[in-house]
DNA sequence: ACAAATTTTTAGTTTTGTCTAAATATTTTA
DNA sequence: TAAAATATTTAGACAAAACTAAAAATTTGT
C-alpha cells in the first residue's frame, strides 16, 4: 500500500465514523483536500484490491479488509502521538502533523515494541481510543461538557476538534485531560459557562464546551 | 526532497565515503539497485537542484548543499538505529531496514527531541559515528582486528560490515561493542586468530577479524 | 415531469521515478 | 590507432497520483 492509498483509507474511515452514512466522491475530495475526479480515479483502484465498495454515482464504504487496514493506521497515528508527548516532550497541538508521516512506517514488531514501551496506552493525547493489535476499538461514548446539568462534576476525558488552535487555547487555559471539573453556572443568553477546573474558575463559551468531552463522576 | 533524492544523495555519500574518487553512474546504479539510464535521469533533476556536480559522461559528486542534506539523512538514520536498539529492544541486525524508512520523517524538531532522550550519543550500534546538528562528522581512524599484533588488547567499537548475516554471527558469540579483546595467537596458514573475549577463548577467521574495528588499549 | 443545478465520471495531461531498447561516447586492447 | 568492448545517455513507455476541462448522471425545484 502506498501512503496515499493508506491516507484514503483512513479518511473514509473517518467519516464513517463521524456518522456520515453515504461517503460521496465530493465529501471524499473535501477531506483529502483534492478534486472529485482524483478521488474517483483512487476509489477504483482501491475497490480493485479490495479495501473498499464502491459502485459508480453511490458512494464508498470500507470492506471488512479495509476496516482492519484504517484501525491499523489509527494504531500506528495514535501510539506515535503518545510516543511524542510522553517521551519526547511535544505539546499536544504539535504531534498530528508528525504522526501523519509516522503512521506509514511498516513494521509490525516496532509498533508491538512501542505500545510496550509506551505501556499499551489506551487512549492518545487527545483522548481518542487506541485501536488494539486485533483492531478492537473502545468506543467512547463520552459526553460534551455543553451537555452537563449546572453543579454536576466530570473528568476531562477528550477533545471533539483537536485542531491546533483549540489545543493551544486549552494549554494557555490549563485544560488538559485528566483535569476535574465542576459546572458552576450556565448563562442562558449564550450557553456560556461559568465552571471550577482543579480549583481555579473559569469561564469558556459555548463553543468550548461542545468541543471538550467529559465523563461524569460523583462527589 | 523525495524519498528516493534522498537515497541517492546518501547513496553519493556512502560511495564518496568508501574512497571512491569518481563516481561513475554504473557504480551508482548497482548501489542503489537500479538501472544506470534511471541514475542519469535523477542526476539530472539533482544537478538542477544544486546537490550534486554532475557532466556528462564524468561522475558525479556532492556540492556542499548535497553534503549538507546528506550528512542530515545519515544522523537521522543513525539516531532512529540507537533509539530502537536502546528504547525499543531491536538486536542490531534488525534496525537497518526500519531506520531506512524512519531517515526520511521530516521534523527538525523530532530529531532534536530523539537526540536528547538518547543522551546525545556520538556512535550508532554498529559503532559508526553520528553526525551532530551541525553536520560535525566524527572520522574514526580505527584499526581493524586483523592488523594488530599478538598479544595486543584492544575495545571493539565497530563493525566494518554491517549485514545481517554477519551481526547475527556476532551476536550468535557474544561479540558486542564495547567488549574488551586480546590476540592470543595468529595461525600462519589462513591467518585465523585465537582470541580472548571477555574471559571466553575464541577461534576466528581472517574474515571476521578483518570486518571489526578496534581500538587499541594498554593493560 | 422536465429544466436547472449539482455531482460524478471520463478523457487527456503532468510529474516523478522507473524501465527497455537504441544510440552515442569512452576506454581498452591488439 | 582502429576495432572491440564497455559505459553512458537518449528516446520512448509505463504506473501512480495528481490536475483541468468536458461529458454524463443524478438530484432538485418549480
Amino acid at each position: 500500500m502506498t501512503h496515499s492509498e493508506e491516507n484514503y483509507i483512513k479518511a473514509i474511515f473517518h467519516l464513517a465514523n463521524a456518522g456520515i452514512e453515504v461517503i460521496s466522491t465530493n465529501a471524499l475530495a473535501e477531506k483529502m483536500e483534492t478534486k472529485p475526479s482524483s478521488v474517483t480515479d483512487m476509489m477504483r483502484r482501491l475497490s480493485e484490491k479490495g479495501l473498499v465498495h464502491y459502485k459508480k454515482y453511490q458512494g464508498v464504504s470500507l470492506t471488512s479488509l479495509g476496516t482492519i487496514t484504517a484501525l491499523s493506521i489509527i494504531r500506528k497515528h495514535r501510539l506515535w502521538e503518545v510516543f511524542l508527548v510522553e517521551k519526547l516532550g511535544f505539546t499536544w497541538d504539535e504531534v498530528h502533523e508528525i504522526a501523519e508521516q509516522l503512521e506509514h512506517i511498516k513494521s509490525e514488531k516496532l509498533i508491538d515494541k512501542l505500545d510496550e514501551l509506551l505501556n499499551f496506552p489506551k487512549f492518545d493525547p487527545h483522548g481518542d481510543p487506541i485501536p488494539g493489535k486485533n483492531g478492537e476499538f473502545m468506543e467512547h461514548d463520552n459526553q460534551l461538557l455543553s451537555q452537563l446539568p449546572i453543579g454536576s462534576a466530570a473528568l476531562c476525558v477528550g477533545v471533539k476538534d483537536s485542531s491546533a488552535v483549540f489545543l493551544r487555547f486549552l494549554d494557555k487555559n490549563s485544560i488538559a485531560l485528566g483535569n476535574k471539573m465542576k459546572i458552576l453556572e450556565k448563562e442562558e443568553f449564550d450557553n456560556s459557562l461559568r465552571i471550577l477546573i482543579d480549583e481555579k474558575e473559569l469561564h469558556i463559551s459555548q463553543q468550548i464546551a461542545s468541543n471538550l468531552y467529559v465523563k461524569k463522576i460523583e462527589l
